[in-house]
DNA sequence: GCTTGTGAAACGTTTCACAGCA
DNA sequence: TGCTGTGAAACGTTTCACAAGC
Protein backbone atom coordinates (compact mmCIF):
# COMPACT_ATOMS: atom_id res chain seq x y z
CA UNK A 1 0.00 0.00 0.00
CA UNK A 2 1.68 3.21 -0.99
CA UNK A 3 1.81 6.12 1.03
CA UNK A 4 0.29 9.16 0.43
CA UNK A 5 2.60 11.50 -1.47
CA UNK A 6 1.77 15.27 -1.55
CA UNK A 7 -0.96 14.61 -3.97
CA UNK A 8 -4.00 17.02 -2.78
CA UNK A 9 -3.90 20.54 -4.34
CA UNK A 10 -2.98 19.77 -7.74
CA UNK A 11 -5.47 21.27 -10.32
CA UNK A 12 -7.09 18.85 -12.23
CA UNK A 13 -5.14 19.08 -15.50
CA UNK A 14 -6.51 15.90 -16.82
CA UNK A 15 -9.84 17.40 -18.91
CA UNK A 16 -9.65 15.67 -21.86
CA UNK A 17 -12.64 14.36 -23.45
CA UNK A 18 -13.02 10.97 -23.38
CA UNK A 19 -10.42 10.79 -20.55
CA UNK A 20 -12.10 10.53 -17.42
CA UNK A 21 -10.02 10.57 -14.07
CA UNK A 22 -11.14 9.11 -11.04
CA UNK A 23 -15.36 8.77 -10.72
CA UNK A 24 -16.64 7.71 -7.29
CA UNK A 25 -18.71 4.62 -7.70
CA UNK A 26 -22.05 5.48 -6.25
CA UNK A 27 -21.76 8.23 -9.07
CA UNK A 28 -21.62 5.35 -11.42
CA UNK A 29 -24.41 3.32 -10.01
CA UNK A 30 -26.60 6.66 -9.89
CA UNK A 31 -25.65 7.10 -13.69
CA UNK A 32 -27.63 4.09 -14.87
CA UNK A 33 -30.82 5.42 -12.63
CA UNK A 34 -30.39 8.98 -14.79
CA UNK A 35 -30.50 7.33 -18.46
CA UNK A 36 -33.71 5.70 -16.97
CA UNK A 37 -35.65 8.74 -16.10
CA UNK A 38 -34.15 10.57 -18.92
CA UNK A 39 -35.53 7.93 -21.27
CA UNK A 40 -38.90 8.44 -19.62
CA UNK A 41 -38.84 12.45 -20.04
CA UNK A 42 -37.81 11.42 -24.09
CA UNK A 43 -41.24 9.51 -24.26
CA UNK A 44 -43.00 12.48 -22.46
CA UNK A 45 -41.32 14.54 -25.23
CA UNK A 46 -39.60 16.50 -23.13
CA UNK A 47 -36.58 18.79 -24.10
CA UNK A 48 -34.71 19.87 -21.00
CA UNK A 49 -34.72 19.01 -17.40
CA UNK A 50 -33.28 20.79 -14.36
CA UNK A 51 -30.86 19.24 -12.03
CA UNK A 52 -33.59 19.79 -9.32
CA UNK A 53 -36.10 18.03 -11.44
CA UNK A 54 -34.20 14.84 -12.16
CA UNK A 55 -33.55 14.68 -8.42
CA UNK A 56 -36.36 14.89 -7.12
CA UNK A 57 -37.80 11.85 -8.25
CA UNK A 58 -34.62 9.89 -7.31
CA UNK A 59 -34.87 11.40 -3.93
CA UNK A 60 -31.59 12.89 -4.84
CA UNK A 61 -30.43 16.73 -4.10
CA UNK A 62 -29.67 18.98 -7.31
CA UNK A 63 -26.25 19.02 -6.16
CA UNK A 64 -25.82 15.65 -6.41
CA UNK A 65 -27.22 15.59 -9.71
CA UNK A 66 -24.54 18.19 -10.99
CA UNK A 67 -21.68 16.70 -9.27
CA UNK A 68 -22.34 13.23 -10.76
CA UNK A 69 -23.04 14.54 -14.03
CA UNK A 70 -20.14 17.33 -14.09
CA UNK A 71 -17.46 14.06 -13.11
CA UNK A 72 -17.63 13.08 -16.93
CA UNK A 73 -17.95 16.29 -18.48
CA UNK A 74 -19.68 19.86 -18.72
CA UNK A 75 -23.18 18.68 -19.90
CA UNK A 76 -25.34 20.95 -18.97
CA UNK A 77 -26.40 24.46 -20.10
CA UNK A 78 -27.05 27.52 -17.43
CA UNK A 79 -30.38 28.62 -17.19
CA UNK A 80 -31.88 25.76 -19.07
CA UNK A 81 -30.64 22.62 -17.82
CA UNK A 82 -30.00 19.65 -19.30
CA UNK A 83 -31.22 18.35 -23.05
CA UNK A 84 -32.58 15.21 -22.74
CA UNK A 85 -31.81 13.56 -25.42
CA UNK A 86 -28.25 15.16 -25.97
CA UNK A 87 -28.00 13.43 -22.07
CA UNK A 88 -29.30 10.09 -22.89
CA UNK A 89 -26.71 9.66 -25.88
CA UNK A 90 -23.98 10.88 -23.28
CA UNK A 91 -24.73 8.85 -20.75
CA UNK A 92 -24.59 6.28 -23.04
CA UNK A 93 -21.88 6.80 -24.45
CA UNK A 94 -20.21 6.98 -21.05
CA UNK A 95 -21.69 3.53 -19.52
CA UNK A 96 -21.04 1.89 -22.97
CA UNK A 97 -24.60 0.94 -23.84
CA UNK A 98 -23.92 3.24 -27.01
CA UNK A 99 -23.68 -0.24 -28.97
CA UNK A 100 -24.77 -3.59 -28.19
CA UNK A 101 -23.25 -6.38 -26.43
CA UNK A 102 -23.94 -9.73 -27.15
CA UNK A 103 -24.62 -11.84 -23.73
CA UNK A 104 -24.73 -15.63 -22.74
CA UNK A 105 -27.19 -17.06 -20.43
CA UNK A 106 -25.88 -20.10 -18.78
CA UNK A 107 -28.94 -21.97 -17.15
CA UNK A 108 -31.96 -22.83 -18.97
CA UNK A 109 -34.09 -23.33 -15.70
CA UNK A 110 -37.08 -21.54 -14.73
CA UNK A 111 -35.16 -18.09 -14.15
CA UNK A 112 -33.21 -18.02 -17.14
CA UNK A 113 -36.10 -18.87 -19.37
CA UNK A 114 -37.88 -15.96 -17.61
CA UNK A 115 -34.46 -13.83 -18.63
CA UNK A 116 -34.58 -14.64 -22.00
CA UNK A 117 -38.15 -13.74 -22.68
CA UNK A 118 -37.33 -10.40 -20.70
CA UNK A 119 -38.25 -7.29 -23.03
CA UNK A 120 -36.77 -4.71 -20.25
CA UNK A 121 -33.39 -5.20 -22.11
CA UNK A 122 -34.51 -4.43 -26.05
CA UNK A 123 -33.18 -0.84 -26.85
CA UNK A 124 -31.09 -0.83 -23.97
CA UNK A 125 -27.65 -2.20 -25.45
CA UNK A 126 -27.89 -5.77 -24.42
CA UNK A 127 -29.14 -9.11 -26.57
CA UNK A 128 -28.96 -12.75 -25.49
CA UNK A 129 -27.70 -14.62 -28.37
CA UNK A 130 -27.18 -17.64 -26.68
CA UNK A 131 -27.97 -20.15 -23.69
CA UNK A 132 -26.42 -22.81 -22.48
CA UNK A 133 -27.45 -25.64 -20.14
CA UNK A 134 -26.40 -28.59 -18.86
CA UNK A 135 -29.63 -30.50 -18.83
CA UNK A 136 -29.80 -33.36 -21.74
CA UNK A 137 -33.82 -32.49 -21.59
CA UNK A 138 -33.23 -28.93 -21.79
CA UNK A 139 -30.96 -29.09 -24.53
CA UNK A 140 -32.22 -28.65 -27.98
CA UNK A 141 -35.13 -26.68 -26.50
CA UNK A 142 -36.16 -23.63 -28.17
CA UNK A 143 -36.38 -20.64 -25.61
CA UNK A 144 -36.59 -16.75 -25.95
CA UNK A 145 -40.11 -14.58 -26.68
CA UNK A 146 -40.21 -15.78 -29.95
CA UNK A 147 -38.75 -19.03 -29.40
CA UNK A 148 -35.77 -18.24 -31.34
CA UNK A 149 -32.42 -19.49 -29.25
CA UNK A 150 -32.34 -23.33 -28.85
CA UNK A 151 -30.58 -24.13 -25.81
CA UNK A 152 -27.00 -25.17 -26.68
CA UNK A 153 -24.78 -28.47 -24.52
CA UNK A 154 -22.62 -26.69 -22.03
CA UNK A 155 -19.46 -28.32 -23.87
CA UNK A 156 -19.51 -26.02 -26.51
CA UNK A 157 -19.17 -22.89 -23.95
CA UNK A 158 -15.98 -21.75 -25.03
CA UNK A 159 -16.64 -22.32 -29.05
CA UNK A 160 -19.74 -20.23 -28.51
CA UNK A 161 -18.14 -17.80 -26.35
CA UNK A 162 -15.58 -16.93 -29.32
CA UNK A 163 -17.98 -17.45 -32.53
CA UNK A 164 -20.36 -15.11 -31.01
CA UNK A 165 -17.98 -12.66 -29.63
CA UNK A 166 -19.46 -12.53 -26.16
CA UNK A 167 -18.20 -10.23 -23.40
CA UNK A 168 -21.20 -10.99 -21.09
CA UNK A 169 -22.37 -13.70 -19.02
CA UNK A 170 -25.67 -13.98 -17.18
CA UNK A 171 -25.62 -17.09 -14.59
CA UNK A 172 -28.82 -18.60 -13.67
CA UNK A 173 -27.41 -22.03 -11.72
CA UNK A 174 -27.44 -24.24 -8.78
CA UNK A 175 -24.98 -22.31 -6.15
CA UNK A 176 -22.74 -25.31 -6.36
CA UNK A 177 -22.03 -25.06 -9.83
CA UNK A 178 -21.78 -21.23 -10.45
CA UNK A 179 -18.16 -21.43 -9.63
CA UNK A 180 -16.80 -24.06 -12.29
CA UNK A 181 -18.62 -22.43 -14.95
CA UNK A 182 -17.33 -18.87 -13.74
CA UNK A 183 -13.91 -20.47 -13.81
CA UNK A 184 -14.84 -21.76 -17.68
CA UNK A 185 -16.13 -18.48 -19.19
CA UNK A 186 -12.92 -16.70 -17.92
CA UNK A 187 -11.03 -19.00 -19.48
CA UNK A 188 -12.73 -18.94 -22.37
CA UNK A 189 -12.18 -14.79 -22.52
CA UNK A 190 -15.83 -13.52 -20.69
CA UNK A 191 -15.24 -9.80 -19.91
CA UNK A 192 -18.36 -9.62 -17.46
CA UNK A 193 -20.33 -11.58 -15.75
CA UNK A 194 -23.54 -10.84 -13.74
CA UNK A 195 -24.50 -13.59 -11.03
CA UNK A 196 -27.90 -14.53 -10.01
CA UNK A 197 -26.72 -18.24 -7.88
CA UNK A 198 -26.87 -17.13 -3.99
CA UNK A 199 -22.47 -17.35 -3.69
CA UNK A 200 -20.21 -15.31 -3.92
CA UNK A 201 -18.35 -15.96 -6.83
CA UNK A 202 -14.27 -15.40 -6.85
CA UNK A 203 -12.80 -14.16 -10.56
CA UNK A 204 -9.30 -12.65 -11.84
CA UNK A 205 -9.37 -9.35 -11.24
CA UNK A 206 -9.82 -7.68 -14.96
CA UNK A 207 -13.34 -9.64 -15.16
CA UNK A 208 -16.26 -7.40 -13.73
CA UNK A 209 -18.33 -9.15 -11.65
CA UNK A 210 -21.88 -8.08 -10.17
CA UNK A 211 -24.51 -10.19 -8.08
CA UNK A 212 -28.03 -10.48 -7.68
CA UNK A 213 -29.24 -12.72 -5.11
CA UNK A 214 -33.49 -12.38 -4.77
CA UNK A 215 -33.09 -13.16 -1.14
CA UNK A 216 -30.78 -10.53 0.07
CA UNK A 217 -32.99 -7.99 -1.17
CA UNK A 218 -35.82 -9.49 0.65
CA UNK A 219 -33.48 -9.59 3.65
CA UNK A 220 -32.83 -5.53 3.36
CA UNK A 221 -36.62 -5.23 3.28
CA UNK A 222 -37.44 -7.05 6.57
CA UNK A 223 -34.09 -5.26 7.86
CA UNK A 224 -35.86 -1.91 7.22
CA UNK A 225 -39.73 -2.69 8.17
CA UNK A 226 -38.15 -4.39 11.40
CA UNK A 227 -35.92 -2.51 12.83
CA UNK A 228 -35.22 1.07 10.58
CA UNK A 229 -38.99 1.94 9.86
CA UNK A 230 -37.10 4.96 8.77
CA UNK A 231 -35.66 5.01 4.94
CA UNK A 232 -32.20 4.98 4.14
CA UNK A 233 -31.44 7.08 0.87
CA UNK A 234 -30.29 5.05 -2.14
CA UNK A 235 -33.38 3.53 -3.30
CA UNK A 236 -30.89 1.03 -5.82
CA UNK A 237 -28.37 -1.47 -4.33
CA UNK A 238 -25.91 -3.35 -7.04
CA UNK A 239 -23.54 -5.33 -4.72
CA UNK A 240 -20.78 -6.94 -6.35
CA UNK A 241 -20.52 -10.54 -4.83
CA UNK B 1 -31.66 30.98 11.50
CA UNK B 2 -31.01 29.69 7.54
CA UNK B 3 -29.95 26.12 8.26
CA UNK B 4 -30.52 25.00 11.32
CA UNK B 5 -34.03 23.87 11.52
CA UNK B 6 -33.59 22.84 7.29
CA UNK B 7 -32.54 19.93 7.89
CA UNK B 8 -36.12 18.57 8.99
CA UNK B 9 -36.20 16.73 5.49
CA UNK B 10 -35.04 13.53 6.03
CA UNK B 11 -36.77 11.52 8.65
CA UNK B 12 -33.76 9.79 10.48
CA UNK B 13 -34.17 9.75 14.43
CA UNK B 14 -34.32 6.31 15.70
CA UNK B 15 -33.13 6.92 19.54
CA UNK B 16 -35.29 4.21 21.55
CA UNK B 17 -33.56 2.52 24.20
CA UNK B 18 -33.28 -0.79 23.61
CA UNK B 19 -32.95 -0.63 19.83
CA UNK B 20 -29.30 -0.21 17.68
CA UNK B 21 -28.59 3.46 17.72
CA UNK B 22 -27.55 4.16 13.99
CA UNK B 23 -26.04 1.83 11.88
CA UNK B 24 -24.13 2.50 8.16
CA UNK B 25 -26.36 1.36 5.63
CA UNK B 26 -23.58 -0.25 4.02
CA UNK B 27 -23.20 -2.09 7.19
CA UNK B 28 -26.66 -3.82 7.20
CA UNK B 29 -26.18 -4.67 3.35
CA UNK B 30 -23.17 -6.77 4.00
CA UNK B 31 -24.68 -8.20 6.64
CA UNK B 32 -26.75 -10.49 4.16
CA UNK B 33 -23.09 -11.67 2.73
CA UNK B 34 -22.28 -12.33 5.92
CA UNK B 35 -24.94 -14.31 6.59
CA UNK B 36 -24.97 -16.11 3.18
CA UNK B 37 -21.02 -17.18 3.86
CA UNK B 38 -21.98 -18.20 7.16
CA UNK B 39 -24.81 -20.68 6.10
CA UNK B 40 -22.40 -22.01 3.34
CA UNK B 41 -19.39 -22.70 6.66
CA UNK B 42 -22.13 -24.31 9.02
CA UNK B 43 -23.02 -26.61 5.56
CA UNK B 44 -18.97 -27.64 5.56
CA UNK B 45 -19.60 -28.14 9.27
CA UNK B 46 -17.16 -25.65 10.21
CA UNK B 47 -17.80 -24.25 14.10
CA UNK B 48 -15.82 -20.94 13.59
CA UNK B 49 -14.84 -18.54 11.89
CA UNK B 50 -12.29 -15.43 12.15
CA UNK B 51 -12.67 -11.99 11.01
CA UNK B 52 -10.06 -12.67 8.17
CA UNK B 53 -11.33 -15.31 6.27
CA UNK B 54 -15.00 -14.28 6.29
CA UNK B 55 -13.84 -11.22 5.05
CA UNK B 56 -11.29 -13.16 2.58
CA UNK B 57 -14.67 -14.56 0.53
CA UNK B 58 -16.03 -11.48 0.41
CA UNK B 59 -13.05 -9.39 -0.98
CA UNK B 60 -13.54 -7.40 2.62
CA UNK B 61 -10.76 -6.58 5.51
CA UNK B 62 -10.90 -7.51 8.72
CA UNK B 63 -11.00 -4.84 10.31
CA UNK B 64 -14.26 -4.35 8.31
CA UNK B 65 -15.91 -7.47 9.17
CA UNK B 66 -15.42 -6.58 12.88
CA UNK B 67 -16.59 -3.16 12.72
CA UNK B 68 -19.72 -4.57 11.01
CA UNK B 69 -21.26 -7.02 13.33
CA UNK B 70 -19.80 -5.01 16.46
CA UNK B 71 -22.30 -2.54 15.56
CA UNK B 72 -24.79 -4.74 16.79
CA UNK B 73 -23.21 -5.88 20.00
CA UNK B 74 -20.53 -8.09 21.05
CA UNK B 75 -20.80 -11.68 19.57
CA UNK B 76 -16.80 -12.68 18.85
CA UNK B 77 -14.42 -14.64 20.88
CA UNK B 78 -10.87 -13.16 21.56
CA UNK B 79 -8.61 -15.94 20.29
CA UNK B 80 -11.70 -17.69 18.40
CA UNK B 81 -13.58 -15.80 16.14
CA UNK B 82 -16.98 -15.96 16.14
CA UNK B 83 -19.48 -19.21 16.35
CA UNK B 84 -20.66 -20.01 12.78
CA UNK B 85 -24.49 -21.08 14.46
CA UNK B 86 -24.64 -18.67 17.36
CA UNK B 87 -23.61 -15.64 14.60
CA UNK B 88 -26.15 -17.17 12.18
CA UNK B 89 -28.62 -16.70 14.70
CA UNK B 90 -27.51 -13.31 15.33
CA UNK B 91 -28.08 -12.02 11.83
CA UNK B 92 -31.10 -13.57 11.36
CA UNK B 93 -32.47 -12.03 14.51
CA UNK B 94 -30.93 -8.27 13.34
CA UNK B 95 -32.42 -8.56 10.16
CA UNK B 96 -35.70 -9.64 11.08
CA UNK B 97 -35.53 -13.26 9.29
CA UNK B 98 -35.82 -15.12 12.40
CA UNK B 99 -39.23 -15.92 11.72
CA UNK B 100 -41.20 -16.00 8.36
CA UNK B 101 -42.54 -13.52 6.50
CA UNK B 102 -45.70 -13.52 4.10
CA UNK B 103 -44.92 -12.62 0.83
CA UNK B 104 -47.47 -11.29 -2.39
CA UNK B 105 -46.21 -11.76 -6.05
CA UNK B 106 -47.60 -8.92 -8.30
CA UNK B 107 -47.42 -9.76 -12.14
CA UNK B 108 -47.67 -13.72 -12.97
CA UNK B 109 -45.29 -12.92 -16.26
CA UNK B 110 -42.01 -15.15 -17.08
CA UNK B 111 -40.23 -13.25 -14.63
CA UNK B 112 -43.11 -13.43 -11.75
CA UNK B 113 -43.80 -17.27 -12.60
CA UNK B 114 -40.06 -18.17 -11.91
CA UNK B 115 -39.78 -16.41 -8.76
CA UNK B 116 -43.08 -18.40 -7.83
CA UNK B 117 -40.70 -21.20 -8.56
CA UNK B 118 -37.67 -19.95 -7.17
CA UNK B 119 -36.05 -22.50 -4.33
CA UNK B 120 -33.88 -20.15 -3.17
CA UNK B 121 -36.44 -18.32 -0.49
CA UNK B 122 -36.52 -21.63 1.10
CA UNK B 123 -35.22 -21.38 4.90
CA UNK B 124 -34.38 -17.38 4.27
CA UNK B 125 -37.28 -16.62 6.31
CA UNK B 126 -39.54 -15.74 3.16
CA UNK B 127 -42.50 -17.53 1.65
CA UNK B 128 -44.54 -16.37 -1.08
CA UNK B 129 -48.52 -17.11 0.01
CA UNK B 130 -50.30 -15.59 -2.94
CA UNK B 131 -50.01 -14.46 -6.75
CA UNK B 132 -52.36 -11.78 -8.75
CA UNK B 133 -52.17 -10.62 -11.84
CA UNK B 134 -54.49 -8.41 -14.10
CA UNK B 135 -55.31 -10.91 -17.22
CA UNK B 136 -57.93 -12.87 -17.07
CA UNK B 137 -56.38 -15.71 -18.80
CA UNK B 138 -53.47 -16.05 -16.55
CA UNK B 139 -55.94 -15.98 -13.53
CA UNK B 140 -57.22 -19.54 -12.14
CA UNK B 141 -54.01 -20.88 -13.34
CA UNK B 142 -52.10 -22.76 -10.87
CA UNK B 143 -48.29 -21.75 -10.30
CA UNK B 144 -45.42 -22.41 -8.45
CA UNK B 145 -42.99 -25.38 -8.11
CA UNK B 146 -45.66 -27.97 -6.69
CA UNK B 147 -48.27 -25.58 -8.65
CA UNK B 148 -49.99 -24.73 -5.24
CA UNK B 149 -50.70 -21.76 -5.96
CA UNK B 150 -53.79 -20.23 -7.61
CA UNK B 151 -53.31 -17.35 -9.90
CA UNK B 152 -55.78 -14.39 -8.21
CA UNK B 153 -57.18 -11.80 -9.75
CA UNK B 154 -55.98 -7.78 -8.88
CA UNK B 155 -59.28 -6.86 -7.12
CA UNK B 156 -59.02 -9.04 -4.02
CA UNK B 157 -55.74 -7.62 -4.11
CA UNK B 158 -56.67 -5.38 -0.52
CA UNK B 159 -58.41 -8.62 0.52
CA UNK B 160 -55.79 -11.25 0.21
CA UNK B 161 -52.94 -8.65 1.78
CA UNK B 162 -55.59 -8.27 5.04
CA UNK B 163 -56.38 -12.01 5.50
CA UNK B 164 -52.62 -13.83 4.74
CA UNK B 165 -51.38 -10.54 6.46
CA UNK B 166 -48.72 -10.12 4.52
CA UNK B 167 -46.11 -7.24 4.85
CA UNK B 168 -43.88 -7.61 1.49
CA UNK B 169 -45.11 -7.25 -2.25
CA UNK B 170 -43.02 -8.19 -5.42
CA UNK B 171 -43.72 -6.39 -8.11
CA UNK B 172 -43.28 -8.14 -11.53
CA UNK B 173 -44.93 -5.68 -13.75
CA UNK B 174 -44.74 -4.01 -16.76
CA UNK B 175 -43.70 -0.26 -15.33
CA UNK B 176 -46.69 1.80 -16.19
CA UNK B 177 -48.28 -0.01 -14.20
CA UNK B 178 -45.92 -0.73 -11.22
CA UNK B 179 -46.88 3.31 -9.36
CA UNK B 180 -50.72 2.39 -9.33
CA UNK B 181 -50.53 -1.17 -7.84
CA UNK B 182 -47.73 -0.12 -5.26
CA UNK B 183 -50.43 3.17 -4.50
CA UNK B 184 -52.98 0.38 -3.93
CA UNK B 185 -50.48 -2.31 -2.15
CA UNK B 186 -49.70 0.78 0.30
CA UNK B 187 -53.30 1.59 0.27
CA UNK B 188 -53.83 -1.93 1.74
CA UNK B 189 -51.70 -1.81 4.50
CA UNK B 190 -47.83 -3.40 2.75
CA UNK B 191 -45.04 -2.72 4.67
CA UNK B 192 -42.20 -3.36 2.06
CA UNK B 193 -42.02 -3.20 -2.10
CA UNK B 194 -39.46 -5.28 -3.89
CA UNK B 195 -39.90 -3.78 -7.30
CA UNK B 196 -38.36 -5.55 -10.52
CA UNK B 197 -39.84 -2.78 -12.96
CA UNK B 198 -37.21 -0.86 -14.10
CA UNK B 199 -38.84 2.14 -13.09
CA UNK B 200 -38.68 4.36 -10.14
CA UNK B 201 -41.72 4.01 -7.67
CA UNK B 202 -42.49 6.65 -4.61
CA UNK B 203 -44.03 5.54 -1.71
CA UNK B 204 -44.37 7.06 1.42
CA UNK B 205 -41.60 7.12 4.26
CA UNK B 206 -42.51 4.75 6.52
CA UNK B 207 -43.05 2.16 3.35
CA UNK B 208 -39.47 0.23 2.68
CA UNK B 209 -38.67 0.23 -0.77
CA UNK B 210 -36.06 -1.61 -3.04
CA UNK B 211 -35.59 -2.20 -7.00
CA UNK B 212 -34.01 -4.79 -8.96
CA UNK B 213 -33.53 -3.84 -12.86
CA UNK B 214 -31.71 -6.09 -14.79
CA UNK B 215 -30.86 -3.75 -17.18
CA UNK B 216 -29.11 -1.50 -14.57
CA UNK B 217 -26.72 -4.34 -13.62
CA UNK B 218 -25.89 -5.20 -17.02
CA UNK B 219 -24.90 -1.47 -17.83
CA UNK B 220 -22.50 -1.34 -14.68
CA UNK B 221 -20.80 -4.44 -15.77
CA UNK B 222 -20.44 -2.79 -19.43
CA UNK B 223 -19.12 0.11 -18.03
CA UNK B 224 -16.78 -1.48 -15.60
CA UNK B 225 -15.46 -3.14 -18.87
CA UNK B 226 -15.17 -0.60 -21.09
CA UNK B 227 -13.83 2.42 -18.91
CA UNK B 228 -12.50 0.89 -15.60
CA UNK B 229 -11.35 -2.08 -16.63
CA UNK B 230 -10.08 -2.18 -13.21
CA UNK B 231 -12.10 -3.52 -10.58
CA UNK B 232 -13.84 -0.60 -8.48
CA UNK B 233 -13.65 -2.39 -5.25
CA UNK B 234 -11.21 -5.06 -5.76
CA UNK B 235 -10.46 -8.18 -3.93
CA UNK B 236 -6.85 -8.58 -4.01
CA UNK B 237 -4.46 -10.74 -5.85
CA UNK B 238 -6.91 -12.86 -7.91
CA UNK B 239 -6.77 -16.66 -9.36
CA UNK B 240 -7.70 -18.05 -12.70
CA UNK B 241 -8.70 -22.15 -12.84
C1' DG C 1 -35.21 35.52 -13.76
C1' DC C 2 -33.23 30.50 -13.67
C1' DT C 3 -29.59 26.95 -13.77
C1' DT C 4 -24.98 24.95 -14.08
C1' DG C 5 -20.21 23.86 -12.29
C1' DT C 6 -17.18 23.91 -8.51
C1' DG C 7 -14.21 24.96 -4.44
C1' DA C 8 -14.73 24.28 0.48
C1' DA C 9 -17.00 22.56 4.43
C1' DA C 10 -19.64 18.93 6.52
C1' DC C 11 -20.52 14.43 7.00
C1' DG C 12 -19.95 9.34 6.66
C1' DT C 13 -17.14 5.12 6.06
C1' DT C 14 -13.02 2.45 6.10
C1' DT C 15 -8.56 1.42 7.69
C1' DC C 16 -5.05 1.57 11.15
C1' DA C 17 -3.11 0.20 15.32
C1' DC C 18 -3.25 -1.54 19.62
C1' DA C 19 -5.26 -2.76 24.38
C1' DG C 20 -7.27 -6.64 26.30
C1' DC C 21 -8.76 -11.24 26.67
C1' DA C 22 -8.81 -16.55 25.82
C1' DT D 1 -0.14 -17.05 20.29
C1' DG D 2 -4.49 -15.66 18.02
C1' DC D 3 -8.26 -12.99 17.81
C1' DT D 4 -11.81 -9.42 18.95
C1' DG D 5 -13.45 -4.58 19.88
C1' DT D 6 -12.49 0.16 19.43
C1' DG D 7 -10.66 4.97 19.47
C1' DA D 8 -8.34 7.79 16.11
C1' DA D 9 -6.66 8.80 11.67
C1' DA D 10 -7.30 8.47 6.76
C1' DC D 11 -10.11 8.52 3.11
C1' DG D 12 -14.35 9.16 0.33
C1' DT D 13 -18.91 11.27 -0.56
C1' DT D 14 -22.43 14.66 -0.12
C1' DT D 15 -24.02 19.17 0.78
C1' DC D 16 -23.37 24.06 0.84
C1' DA D 17 -22.83 28.38 -1.27
C1' DC D 18 -21.81 31.24 -4.82
C1' DA D 19 -19.54 32.95 -9.28
C1' DA D 20 -20.62 32.73 -13.97
C1' DG D 21 -23.56 31.97 -18.00
C1' DC D 22 -28.07 31.76 -20.52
Amino acid sequence: MASDEARAGLPDADRRPGRVAHVPGPSVRRLSLYLRELEGLLRQQRRTVSSLQLGKTLGLTDAQVRKDLANFGQFGHPGVGYRVEEMIAQIRRILGTDRVWNVLLVGAGNLGRALVSYRGFAGKGFEIVAVLDNDPDKVGQKVGSGSELEVLSLESLAEVVRRLRIEIAILCLPSEVAQPIADRLVQAGIKGILNFAPTTLAVPGPVALAGVDLAVHLEQLAFQISAGQARTKPPETPHAT
